[in-house]
Parts: C-alpha cells; sequence; structure tokens
DNA sequence: GTCATATAGTTCACGGTATGAATGAAAATA
DNA sequence: TATTTTCATTCATACCGTGAACTATATGAC
C-alpha cells in the first residue's frame, strides 16, 4: 500500500514526461478545465501550494507556450493566466491519454471488483481524515485540536 | 483517489518532522529493522535510489547520531552502516507512533471492509502492474493521435 | 607480479517540488 | 494624504532524485 503510492507517482511521471510538462504543470493545467482563467492567487490556492512556487509553474508553462498572461483590465496588480490553443490542445491529449489508460486498469476488473474498489478507498479516505497524523495514540481523543496545520481538506 | 495521495504524504512530512528526520532518512531507518549491518549498496537497491542518493541520506543519518558507520573487514572498499542505541529508539518511538494512528484509522472500520480494503487494494496494485503507463497495449480506445513527442522507449 | 577492468562509495552539477522572507507596485482604507 | 493590505515576483533555502566524473580497492587475465 505504499509502494501502490510509490507506482502512482510512478505513472504520473512517465505520463508528464510523455506531453513535455512535469508533475506541477500537468496540474496547473488540468485547473484550467473549469476555469477559463486564473490568476496565480487562484492557481496557489487550487494546488496547495504557495504563491511563488506559482510563479515558477506558470513560467514553465509560459515557455512552452501552453499558458498566455495578460493583466488584469481591473486591477493592474493581478495577472490573468489563460490556455493557449496549444495548452488546450495539449491537455486534450493527455486527458485522453489519462482516461485510456485508467480505462484499461479498471477494465481488468470485474464491475463488483469496481465497486469495491471505489467504495474502499472512499472509506479509506474519509478515515484518514478523521484521525489526526500527531498523537491520537490509543486513548485520549480530545487532544488533536491544538493542531493547525491548515486543512488541506475542503476544496480539492 | 489522487488526493488519498496527497493525504499520505502530507501524513508522512508531519510524522517526520515530529521525529526530526526527513522521509528519506525515515525509510532508510525502515530498513535496519530486518539487517543489522547494510552497505550504501543495499540501502540503494532497497530504497530504490541510486547510490550517490543515499551517501547523502546516511550523511544526514549520521549527523543526527542515528546511524554508524564502519569499514568492512573483509573488504575496505564497502562501508557497514548500523543504528546507533539513539537511532534504535527513534525508529522503535516512530513505528509505534505510526502503529497507533494506523489503528486509529483502521480502527474505524469493520473487520469486513477493512478485509474488502486491502483486497481492493492488492487487485488495483496487480492492475496497475499490468497496464502500461504507455497507454498503447490492451488499450480500447487509440486515442494514440499525432503527438509522438520523444521516443519514451519501452526499456522499463 | 603486473596490468586491465570491474566494483564501491563519494562528489558535483543538474532539475524538480516546495517553502518563506524580502521587495516593489498597486489597491484599499483611515 | 498617508498607512496598510494585497498581489506577484525574486531570492535563498531545504528536500528528493539522477547521472557523470573520480578515487580507491578488488579481482581476473596474462
Amino acid at each position: 500500500m505504499d509502494d501502490l503510492n510509490r507506482v502512482c507517482h510512478e505513472r504520473l511521471r512517465v505520463q508528464c514526461e510523455l506531453f513535455g510538462v512535469n508533475e506541477a504543470e500537468l496540474r496547473c493545467l488540468r485547473l484550467f478545465e473549469n476555469q477559463r482563467y486564473m490568476t496565480p492567487k487562484d492557481i496557489a490556492s487550487a494546488l496547495g501550494v504557495v504563491r511563488s512556487r506559482v510563479t515558477r509553474i506558470v513560467e514553465g508553462l509560459e515557455k512552452k507556450g501552453l499558458l498566455r498572461r495578460m493583466p488584469d483590465p481591473d486591477d493592474s496588480r493581478v495577472v490573468l493566466f489563460s490556455l493557449t490553443a496549444s495548452g488546450r490542445e495539449r491537455w486534450e491529449s493527455a486527458r485522453e491519454h489519462v482516461r485510456g489508460v485508467n480505462a484499461a486498469i479498471l477494465g481488468r476488473l470485474s464491475d463488483g471488483q469496481r465497486g469495491d474498489l471505489l467504495s474502499a478507498l472512499a472509506m479509506l479516505k474519509v478515515s484518514m481524515d478523521a484521525v489526526s497524523p500527531l498523537g491520537a495514540d490509543g486513548g485520549p481523543s480530545g487532544s488533536d485540536d491544538d493542531f493547525s496545520r491548515h486543512d488541506t481538506s475542503t476544496a480539492r
């Protein structure tokens, strides 16, 4: 279960190099499925990273011609990013590709297995969110609240 | 399922900083559960990283007084690493801690759920191993399209 | 025994992910 | 107007990981 994690990561890496972007850039591209324009701040919060990181990521995407920037007409501090045609197409093909691979993976399971898997995963997630990574050892359950590590749980 | 991955990572990170090591160092420490002495080469292959990486990892662990080095009496090229008392104890407490947290997580599931989870995870792993990340073969959707960038040699 | 080659560990340069502390510019507010 | 806040960026830092030198030792061929 630890190496499953590893395998996922490895796959992602392969996919990325297949599409000439790195992992952060791919995640960033994905954001533009729902939003036409995004500011660095938006991207940072959607990606769960700090703004300075975003600067770097979009820099790469711009250099590759997948993203384009323009000043926000309402607020000259903020810059709006949007996909270029090339970016849109790159993301489309990447998405198609992963869809294919995932279908191939899930296609190896029966419908029942697939259902089991999904629900099992969902349960695990819920359980993990419910348990603090700290203390929690055994009994005292009330003591985990002093822990303020910015929950990343709400918006994903 | 993508963010489950993320959550795992986050937990790990928290645990690490709780025990004053970083992730690679923690993984390295774990190896000494089974082996009393390990060479950098052993560690590299067990960790799945290159040797030069190991140099860095053990350097950190030595600096923290958790690992100790000694020359191999049989071959003066190789160096043997072993846990110090402090290292052993650090690992023990870390292990106890994760055991506690995992128990808390799994304790939230019924026995049946737990079994389902494990088997589902195992199935997923098998499936993933069976399908190439390049998607070409076995894939129902022939979404090869036009992007044939980089040979992405199949040697893996 | 000597020379060539293989192996072990290290060093260094590189690229990637991520953070946090300054900085400068432009709002927003007092 | 002056101060504070917000936004993006730059820079330094830390961690993960690779691959190409490089040193030293071992081992095999002759």
